[in-house]
DNA sequence: AAACTGGGTAGACACTGTCTACTTCCAGCT
DNA sequence: AGCTGGAAGTAGACAGTGTCTACCCAGTTT
């Protein structure tokens, strides 16, 4: 395996391991066992790395989440509470990477092609809303929109304890399934 | 003015007016006009200086939305939307200090009195909601729950962009309006 | 008068990201 | 075959960071 490879799976598994506070150049080029100018042939700067790395985080959302979405033919509302599942389960079990994901100060917004990997992303997720809810009030991309910052806020929030605190609940479950319902409409059947 | 203050202060300035990663320990000494080692009298250390930033802000915020969500007699919610509002405004107008508050690596968490300064406010949530709400289906706090992890949702990808490029929308209004029609349920009248 | 103490300085230390020589080493050309 | 050029990697320097420690000095206490 080269040495860029090997760089960013290090990375990869010291965010997952250690938080991003470990994920410094020098220490992923060590654990990678070049020196600590070697990164730089591969990568230009310090922020470029971390952006291969939260890339590689992306893509694993990303697959986590089309399989999901895409499985079977159960009902849309369905699939959309499946796929919030696995964005928090993501965010629960992986709170560095997802903190690395959505730090954009420390990411190369444009390389690490935000477009390409979250519009695929948001496109699913308009196409679900569109097709479950039962009422039309807002453009279903407003809704998509809203629908998704609600799953980020709570997978944001519920990280670092404050919605445990402040609702009660030991589960993000029922805030999942609070927002799912309130932005699709009352059930039908 | 002690330089206790002086430090608050020039904190509060620096990071408004030039972003998070400006608030170096020493950067921030340098301009309060006292040494490197000075901050240490008064901040064990730099985090413990963030936070006491950071807490500027949260007084900031909490002001602003107790103020509004207090305003006149108004049904609960016109006030929730004016909350919500001041909410977003505060993220749009203050990005660097709305970045801070929010980053809990950087913070003492227990120092900073989450507990004191973000219950309140999401008690006055959990009023307006069960006021304001048509239909009775979760419990209240869920329901302020995931309404607040909505707002901050909307916020956080508002303010860098994702939104914006997602739902073809050039404000966060429609959104806004959005999270709270869904949260709320029907409008009656 | 002497001792102590809180507020402040200055320098050291280990560490960081970046930059710049300097060495290998191997592919491609004459 | 021999040379050359560039890619890959090393090692060291540099400025900057947060933290720590020794010192200093005014005021207050004893």
């Amino acid at each position: 395996m080269g040495v860029r490879a090997r760089l960013i799976e290090v990375g990869v598994d010291m965010v997952t391991r250690e938080g991003m506070q470990s994920l410094t150049l020098r220490e992923i080029a060590r654990r990678a066992g070049v020196s600590h100018g070697a990164p730089r042939h591969y990568f230009p700067t310090h922020v470029a790395l971390l952006s291969a790395i939260a890339r590689q985080g992306f893509a694993d959302l990303t697959a986590r989440v089309t399989e999901t979405a895409g499985e079977s033919q159960a009902d849309p509302r369905a699939r959309l509470l499946a796929l919030g599942g696995v964005y928090l389960d993501f965010a629960r079990a992986n709170p560095g990477m997802f903190e690395l994901m959505f730090r954009h100060d420390l990411l190369e917004s444009d390389h690490l092609g935000l477009r390409e990997v979250s519009l695929p992303l948001f496109d699913i997720l308009t196409d679900l809303v569109t097709r479950a809810r039962t009422r039309p009030d807002p453009a279903p991309p407003v809704v998509a929109g809203a629908l998704w910052a609600n799953l980020h806020g709570i997978a944001q929030l519920w990280g670092w304890g404050s919605l445990r605190l402040a609702t009660g609940a030991d589960d993000a479950g029922p805030l999942l399934r609070a927002a799912l319902d309130a932005h699709l409409g009352p059930e039908n059947r």
